[in-house]
DNA sequence: AACCTTCGCAACCGCAAGGAT
DNA sequence: CATCCTTGCGGTTGCGAAGGT
């Protein structure tokens, strides 16, 4: 895979570079150290522009970069990262040493873009996307949801229910769309929407648990304190990947009064 | 098998920031 | 202070590979 090359107007070398090139850019800044760009390329003997050679070094070269697949911790690293950060790539790039910032950037892109967009989730906001179509089924007061100390009679405990229902507490939390079109959302294609997920959760047996998840809070077998029970892991995850003090979206979700309606 | 589309990734370009003169 | 130069960044493009029809 590579561009073709070609020659520009001063006779400088573009595209593909080979294992020549990078053999003397290499051996190069192995002797002489990393400095002037401009004036590299001559002195390693290359017909390159210095643009071309650092982006080559930086991208490429240089030791410790690490290749190849994103593992799901780095897919989700880079979420986190680019909720708080933005496009600034150089800026996440320097939170995960191992990767380039070309690299972050073109899988954000390629796949992790598409993904949150899939997921009903904005990339650039990392919101979830109000639908103007949407009924709302509910703008009234909020009922009054109080967390128990007790233990919960749930038998959903697994961080997959748990993110599965962060994810929908999310788009509750936009206060935009109904409670029950959400979960239609959720249902009606669950194996695109778990499995896109941005939260990686991946194995049929995963997906089964949220499917029965669903079906208990349909059925009102689950009652909000077990909602809320089921919520604490992922508000714990919330606090220490980004180092909040309080969670707006579990805040929100105790707001809901469609909810209340709906489990109470 | 041929064609088309999508994906993944390396590399290019233009622009802005910051330092040197 | 103004101008020039270098470096770094982010957006975009080009191209082969892979997958789908």
């Amino acid at each position: 895979m590579g561009r073709t090359t070609w020659y520009d107007d001063e006779g400088l070398k573009k595209g593909e570079w080979t294992a020549e090139e990078d053999r003397m850019l290499v051996a190069y800044i192995n002797e002489y150290g990393l400095g002037d760009w401009r004036a590299m390329p001559k002195r390693a003997g290359l017909q390159r522009c210095g643009k071309s050679c650092r982006l080559r070094w930086l991208n490429y070269l240089r030791p410790g970069i690490k290749r190849g697949k994103f593992t799901p911790q780095e897919e989700k690293d880079i979420i986190k990262f680019h909720s708080l950060l933005g496009n600034r790539w150089a800026a996440i790039a320097k939170e995960m040493p191992n990767r380039t910032d070309n690299d972050i950037k073109n899988h954000w892109n390629s796949c992790l873009k598409k993904r949150l967009v899939r997921s009903g989730i904005d990339p650039m906001t990392h919101q979830p996307v109000v639908n103007v179509k949407a009924n709302s089924s509910s703008t009234t007061s909020s009922p009054t949801l109080t967390p128990s100390s007790s233990s919960t009679t749930s038998s959903f405990s697994s961080t997959s229910s748990s993110r599965l229902l962060n994810r929908l507490a999310a788009e509750i939390s936009s206060r935009k769309q109904g409670f029950d079109r959400i979960k239609n959302v959720i249902l009606s294609e669950p194996r695109q929407a778990v499995k896109e997920d941005a939260l990686m959760i991946s194995s049929k047996e995963e997906e089964e648990e949220v499917k029965g998840c669903f079906m208990e809070i349909d059925n009102n077998l689950i009652s909000t304190t077990s909602l809320y029970e089921l919520l604490s892991e992922p508000y714990d995850m919330y606090q220490s990947d980004f180092g909040l003090e309080v969670d707006d979206q579990f805040d929100l979700f105790l707001e809901i009064p469609s909810l209340g309606q709906d489990l109470s």
